[in-house]
RNA sequence: GCCCCGGUAGUGUAGUGGCCUAUCAUGUGAGCCUGUCGAGCUUUCGACUCGGGUUCAAAUCCCGGCCGGGGCGCCA
């Protein structure tokens, strides 16, 4: 028998109908007599029961209870028999097929399941078996109806971002896995060649310049969604192979391709959430996100920006900036938790934990005073002036009942080190409203990164960013970073198609000419041949949905994902290969433990 | 490469030097039970990550390895 239905359609509309269902076993109740079971597919559980005094199935029966005495957890079963409404009162209000039952008349196994090694039911988070057992038994652990939900989830983000793509023009291209290996970036991981020994392809990290070209090639509006490997270390929100919803489009400028990704995830939004989001997303230059927040990323559902009061206390006789100030370099930055953040929470003793705590993230200690209807209080305000005081209350925008935090240090650290507290005190006072997602653009970030102990300059973004203005005196690129909620979800710019400008960049990060043609030779010649103005953006569709979903890491959202040690516990990659498929490669593995590296000589 | 946290039946846990012949739950096998729904009841089975050390005595303390997770570095 073929299955009529998924175990998640059949409602009061099918009463009496026969059905035939197909699916696993997930928990069975024996009473003696009747036998309830609950038959779980993709689609959702319906209640079968076997009821001795109700069933007719004549001379059968005795076959049929041998059956279904075989429906062991999780064995995949066809039962077919009529649907009927439950006995009043035992309604099953939290499933949609609750109102339900099938009589079962005929049972079949189609096949047996050995006792599974963790419980498949809906359990608690902290109920779930440790992660490598779930990895390792993947496929158990997305019978889980949370992991089918969250497959149908990012499933459905995918067909929104391509539906709306289609809308738009784009064309889906697919570019090779099997690359070049270029300098810069990420470490690559390399795929030896058998056909040119010695040679090796590397797995893109992004199909950065393939889609550069394709631009030359006059495809003026290019998406995919792109797997992209990077041999580095894994993190909750990185992976060794990962997924890029990338794009690229020609004779366009920022505000184009800005507007063009506000648009797909307006439509993402609508889809998954029936949303509408505010559009354009709020813009924040990269050194503003830096002055205020203390990071390229801030969180912006939450306000709590940082001031820089330095020039305001620095000639207060108070000790302790005395000291900081007197080192070149150094700043003071307030906070203002107000008091409907909460500040009247925020008694000494919690004070005093925020000091230990940013003590902890390299502050020598933290200062602070309450804002009263009296002025500003705390045992140190003697030493500011009336002036700096009212200076300190306008700057900060202090009234009765606010708290001021002050930190002071080395510039850089007492950013990095507020933009941690803000998000802390965020948490702490409970300012993130549930469920809230907050995009933000960071435009305008620098062209180039100083080495501070090299003094060697990097790509802060990548080397095909266009500058803004004249690149002498530019130290600003044209390039955007999207955030969600504080999370970099990905970064785009202005590409150069001036093949003399995009050399200059290049050998300003330090590449010589003749490193430049065996690196970049293919590329440059491409601009070479009339391409066209253009820019694009790279998403992390992973992060994506793991932030939609308010998931911890992106592992939950990656069908098979590999571990923190890059090893996939589920089918035991990477392994060892045979020495023979090695020769075939000529290569020499010098992991072996029979290899003596002076034999090599 | 570094730092932090962890590893006890199939699964989730309790146990911080002797009360451990290791707790509880779930699961597994067997049995009972005619309206349950992560059914209930009885019963069975089943574990201290590995190697050293300290100690009269180690699941428990120390060192190292292995494994897992979070982070720093790294990730143009």
């Amino acid at each position: 028998m073929k299955r009529t239905h998924t175990c998640g359609e059949l409602g009061s509309d099918y009463l009496g109908k026969d059905v035939c269902l197909q699916g696993w076993v997930r928990f069975s109740r024996d009473h003696g007599g009747i036998l309830f079971f609950d038959l779980a597919d993709a689609h959702g559980i319906t209640q079968i029961v076997y009821d001795p005094e109700d069933v007719d199935v004549g001379s059968d029966r005795s076959t049929l209870e041998a059956t279904l005495d075989e429906f062991s957890r999780e064995s995949v079963v066809s039962v077919c028999g009529s649907v009927r409404k439950r006995v009043p009162g035992t309604e099953d209000g939290r499933n949609p097929t609750g109102e339900v039952e099938v009589l079962v008349q005929s049972a079949e196994v189609l096949s047996r399941s050995k006792a599974p090694p963790f419980e498949i039911g809906e359990q608690k988070e902290h109920l779930l078996p440790a992660e490598d057992t779930r990895l390792r038994y993947r496929y158990l652990d997305l019978r889980r109806a949370e992991m089918i939900r969250t497959l149908r989830f990012r499933h459905r983000l995918i067909s929104l971002a391509r539906q709306f793509a289609e809308s738009k023009g784009f064309l889906e291209v697919e570019t090779p896995l099997l690359t070049r290996s270029t300098p810069e970036g990420a470490r690559d991981f390399l795929v030896p060649s058998r056909v040119h020994p010695g040679s090796f392809y590397a797995l893109p990290q992004s199909p950065q310049l393939f889609k550069q070209m394709l631009m030359v090639a006059s495809v003026d509006r290019y998406f995919q969604l792109a797997r992209c490997f990077r041999d580095e270390d894994s993190r909750a929100d990185r992976q060794p192979e990962f997924t890029q919803l990338d794009m690229e489009m020609s004779f366009v400028d920022q505000e184009d391709i800005l507007e063009t990704v506000e648009g797909m995830m307006s439509h993402i939004w609508k889809g998954l959430f029936d949303e509408e989001l505010q559009t354009p997303f709020p813009r924040l230059r990269y050194q503003e996100a830096m002055a205020r927040y203390g990071t390229d990323s801030p969180d912006l559902r939450f306000g709590l920006p940082m001031v820089e009061v330095t020039e305001i206390v620095r000639e207060a006789p108070y000790d302790i900036f005395q000291r900081v100030l007197s080192k070149k370099g150094s700043a003071i930055c307030g906070l203002n938790v107000t008091a409907s953040m909460g500040a009247g929470d925020l008694g000494r003793n919690e004070v005093d934990r925020l000091i230990t705590w940013v003590k902890k993230h390299g502050m020598g200690g933290m200062t602070w005073m309450r804002m009263t209807t009296e002025g500003l209080e705390s045992n140190i305000v003697k030493y500011f002036t009336s002036e700096v005081q009212e200076g300190l209350v306008a700057a900060m925008d202090a009234a009765p009942g606010d708290l001021l935090l002050f930190l002071a240090g080395p510039k850089a650290r007492v950013l990095e080190a507020g933009g941690l507290l803000r998000e802390k005190l965020a948490e702490d006072l409970g300012l993130i409203e549930e469920g809230m997602h907050q995009f933000l653009w960071i435009v305008d970030c620098p062209m180039f990164e100083k080495d501070p102990v090299s003094g060697k300059l990097t790509a802060f973004h990548h080397p095909f960013v266009r500058p803004v203005g004249d690149l002498d005196d530019c130290s600003i690129g044209e390039s955007y970073d999207l955030c969600l909620n504080g999370v970099e979800l990905g970064s785009g710019s202005l590409r150069n198609h001036d093949v003399d400008l995009q050399r200059r960049i290049l050998s300003m990060l330090g590449l010589s000419d003749e490193r430049m043609e065996a690196d970049f030779g293919f590329f440059l010649e491409a601009l070479g041949y009339g391409a066209p103005p253009h820019g694009g953006i790279a998403l992390g569709v992973d992060r994506m949905v793991s932030m939609m979903l308010g998931k911890e890491s992106i592992r939950e959202v990656i069908a098979f994902p590999k571990n923190k040690r890059m090893h996939s516990p589920f089918d035991g990659s990477p392994t060892m290969v045979d020495d023979e498929k090695l020769n075939e490669l000529q290569i020499i593995s010098l992991a072996m433990d029979d290899i003596d590296l002076d034999d090599l000589e």
